[in-house]
DNA sequence: TAATAAATATGTACTCATGACACATTAAAA
DNA sequence: TTTTAATGTGTCATGAGTACATATTTATTA
């Protein structure tokens, strides 16, 4: 009764398509982003009929001709124009009734942006930054894919150096300590937050200062070369 | 050209089974147990062509009408007869190539098996305990889900109390480091193992000893009831 | 030009977790 | 009764986490 995965190629042939193959498979993005000191969400107003209204998560059909993980960079680059962005696989939803047109799963990605590097297209979609905070509901079970993603977010960014992919290139650690803020959603102490960041060694001393601020300005920073993400240009070298 | 996943339910419909449920979806089970001190995988010989003579993991196809998260419950209980085991989601793997039958993208799973509780029905199945350390070589790309599920084992084990569902419900704090050491296949120090343990606050002291050893017994303990894992009977009452 | 405002930059003291390490105790076997 | 082999606990040095205060620098303003 149970058909194993361990299939010789002609019996695979056989299996019906309906039966087998009723399943469709897509990518869901959050798309993290922050500005005004908060952390936001690229969102894009549902079409369904049953969502009238509410917002959804940008996603999309996988392609039988594409890796998995190549399809939210494709969804990426087609909806918004953005290329040569952070992004990372967080989990898969399968309830039968997720999807109210059919059988749909779908596996989560969250990618980081710097609002204020990459240009949005928006000109022909209708995508829109939301406060994560203000976010109460959303179609299908976005929501939820939202709040498991957020949580991976914020379980990483002290491991490993990911919130730098929602910063400019250089920065005071005032602004880094801001971006943290927004993530987790609390107050930090400056002085031991400066703390745990100089021991992780990511920072490079720019030996330059801010500037137009009506107060003293802070020494600018950047990631250490060796913890920037390679863009797909340096990797095709 | 990008084809949204925001759809009308009769747009959905139009779309060509060919172009877009030509992908199956699979679930691949990484079971761990633990005997003689060594930490074991359970693999099954395949039966394709391409792999022949090696091992893969337990898998098999979503069905249409089954939550994802309940296929590898199913997997487990009509191939091993196990029942009421825990269970965590892990990684999809999707690479295009993955699979030489076709198209089959595989979420992974990793279950934790009490070896001597749960007696194995291996009369119809090829179904063997392989000690993790001794394994080279998997069908498929088995082997990176073996090591990806292996490594999420072990960054859980200190933060969670899930190696306990690798034991029998009664164990001495030697048989638990024994566990410990097997998974992260390292040596740990007694005294500091006992503090570490003893600080999460997890165990019970069952006032009962060890019995038929050779030497001085130690304590038996249970972990707490609020940490159990409930089967699936107590959850329907 | 001097005083003020507002933020930067840095140090200390306490607590707690970690890791290396030693000794007394207990049960069984010789 | 002695030996063996493990259990059970304690200490000390080190490092990380946290609460908290003061001197410094720049732009602004009186």
């Amino acid at each position: 009764m149970t058909k194993s995965l361990q299939l010789k190629t002609a019996e695979l042939e056989k299996i019906s398509h309906l039966d087998y193959f009723n399943i469709a498979l897509s990518v869901d993005l959050v798309i993290f982003g922050y500005e005004n000191k908060e952390l936001k969400v690229l969102l894009i107003k549902s079409d369904l009929e049953e969502f009238s209204g509410m917002y959804s998560l940008l996603g999309d059909l996988v392609r039988p001709d594409e890796d998995l993980d190549s399809a939210p960079y494709r969804v990426l680059l087609s909806r918004t124009g953005m290329d040569d962005v952070f992004l990372e696989q967080v989990h898969t939803f399968g309830s039968i009734a997720r999807h109210p047109s059919g059988r749909v799963i779908t596996t989560a990605y969250y990618a980081l942006i710097d609002i204020r590097h990459h240009q949005l297209q928006v000109d022909t979609n209708e995508l829109h930054w939301h406060a994560v905070n203000d976010i109460k509901k959303l179609a299908f079970d976005h929501k939820l894919i939202l709040n498991t993603c957020l949580e991976q977010l914020r379980s990483q960014i002290m491991e490993k150096p990911v919130a730098f992919n929602l910063m400019q290139d250089k920065f005071s650690l005032r602004e880094l300590q801001e971006v943290y803020e927004a993530i987790l959603d609390i107050k930090l102490d400056r002085r031991n937050f400066r703390k745990k960041i100089a021991v992780k060694d990511w920072l490079q001393d720019l030996n330059e200062m801010e500037s137009n601020l009506s107060h003293r300005p802070g020494k600018l920073y950047g990631l250490k070369k060796q913890f920037k993400r390679k863009s797909s240009k340096e990797l095709a070298i």
